[in-house]
DNA sequence: ATTCGCACACTAGTATACAAGAGCGTAAAA
DNA sequence: TTTTACGCTCTTGTATACTAGTGTGCGAAT
């Protein structure tokens, strides 16, 4: 587990579950790996009582599993619930992509700008965290423009499975045409052209089902079944 | 807020939540009412904790709102927190509901004609109550026909705004077309008719909004603006 | 009468203590 | 040697104690 630094606003919980959250993600907690709430609460310096209600969190979307008596675990990657968190994220962002077309203003559009024309300039630099970020960011910011920011923030507990595949697929396959995807996405937006949107969408979630054969092959303890 | 019996089965954890949850979509605990985890504690018989763990929870999904040390009350009723719901419901319904029109085996389908069978049944008898609880049973069978049912589990607490107004509307106006609905859908999924499906679920949701101008003026106290 | 200030009674956040069950290892008995 | 039983240590679940901050009301001082 690695070191997230807390930050002096949040709560030792927010600290908690973003920690725990972030090591997940970037698998520093490796699927299967037994949590001890007695062990993270003493590695982050805060008493076992937010960290169970962060752990509790994680266990509802299924990313932790809890055994009373016994003990916890994060969950092993399971087909099951990428598929499902694909299945959302296809079926959620083409529809709020499109919501996006009738309702953004200018103001989205210009953060938009920013947003992309950073990713493009991380691009050259080759950046793989800042990128990671801003592509978030991105998605953030189209849910913020369709006026759904609330279901951004349900829909991020699922896409944790999606997540741990996504951050295995950037230790696998290098793949620089997910900028190229933003932009043509805003451009779409900017044009209003919702069938485009809706096709983009597709194409680029497909660019991690291509490699999830690859990525259990390189990692098969990580995976369920 | 009233009463409900603690399972023996479940922790006092998942019973505070079921308990605050069910008390909250029934408006026996009101929109703007202040909640007190040790009131509430008391009430139900168990310690601040799981009480807490519940509470947490909920604001989580914006039901209730936390200002820490000073209290924690029932979100009033939020049009936009609706809309979203509304929102989600139409686009993630519409999508599983053409899902399971490939998925569903015999078994889902004998499970749907005996739930649909039920509601006609009570429409008879008009058990409002009988009816609430098949109804939400109606919609996790489609759910779970489609293999989607972790996103049904997810849904739940954003849906939990769309629900209280549901209850008012059940409240005001008597619509007995909600089985006839039900009746409708299952006979487009056995006939693999996604267009009438999607249509069908656009045209079940839309009797709760035709609803809402007649609810909020009825009930203005309960709503935010 | 008005205003200022402090004490008190609440809140939620956090820490800690206690309870109850699971699992494992060891030692004793057959 | 094998098996059984007990106990220690781990876990999570729950209860309670403590901390810090907020609002309110009362009383004193002006």
């Amino acid at each position: 587990m690695k070191e997230i630094v807390k930050l002096p606003t949040e709560t030792a919980r927010d600290y908690a579950l973003r920690a725990i959250r972030e090591n997940i993600v970037s698998l520093d907690l490796e699927p299967g790996t037994g949590i001890s709430e007695n062990e993270i609460a003493g590695f982050l310096g805060v008493s076992r009582t937010p960290v169970r209600e962060a752990i509790q969190e994680l266990s509802k979307a299924a990313v932790i599993e809890i055994y009373p008596q016994r003990g916890s675990y994060v969950a092993l990657i399971d087909s099951k619930f990428v598929e499902e968190a694909r299945f959302l994220r296809k079926t959620l962002d083409t529809a709020v992509i499109e919501e996006a077309c009738d309702l953004a203003s200018q103001a989205d559009i210009d953060r938009l700008e920013e947003n992309v024309a950073l990713q493009e300039f991380y691009l050259q630099s080759s950046a793989a965290d800042k990128i990671y970020y801003l592509d978030d960011e991105f998605h953030k910011l189209i849910y913020s423009a369709a006026k759904k920011e609330t279901l951004h923030a349900m829909r991020s507990n699922i896409m944790l499975h999606f997540d741990r595949v996504r951050t295995l697929s950037m230790k696998t396959v290098k793949d620089t045409k997910i900028v190229g995807d933003h932009r043509q996405m805003l451009e779409a937006i900017k044009s209003k052209d919702k069938e485009t949107c809706k096709q983009l969408v597709e194409k680029h979630l497909s660019r991690y089902h291509i490699d999830e054969a690859e990525i259990r092959a390189a990692y098969p303890q990580y995976f369920k079944d």
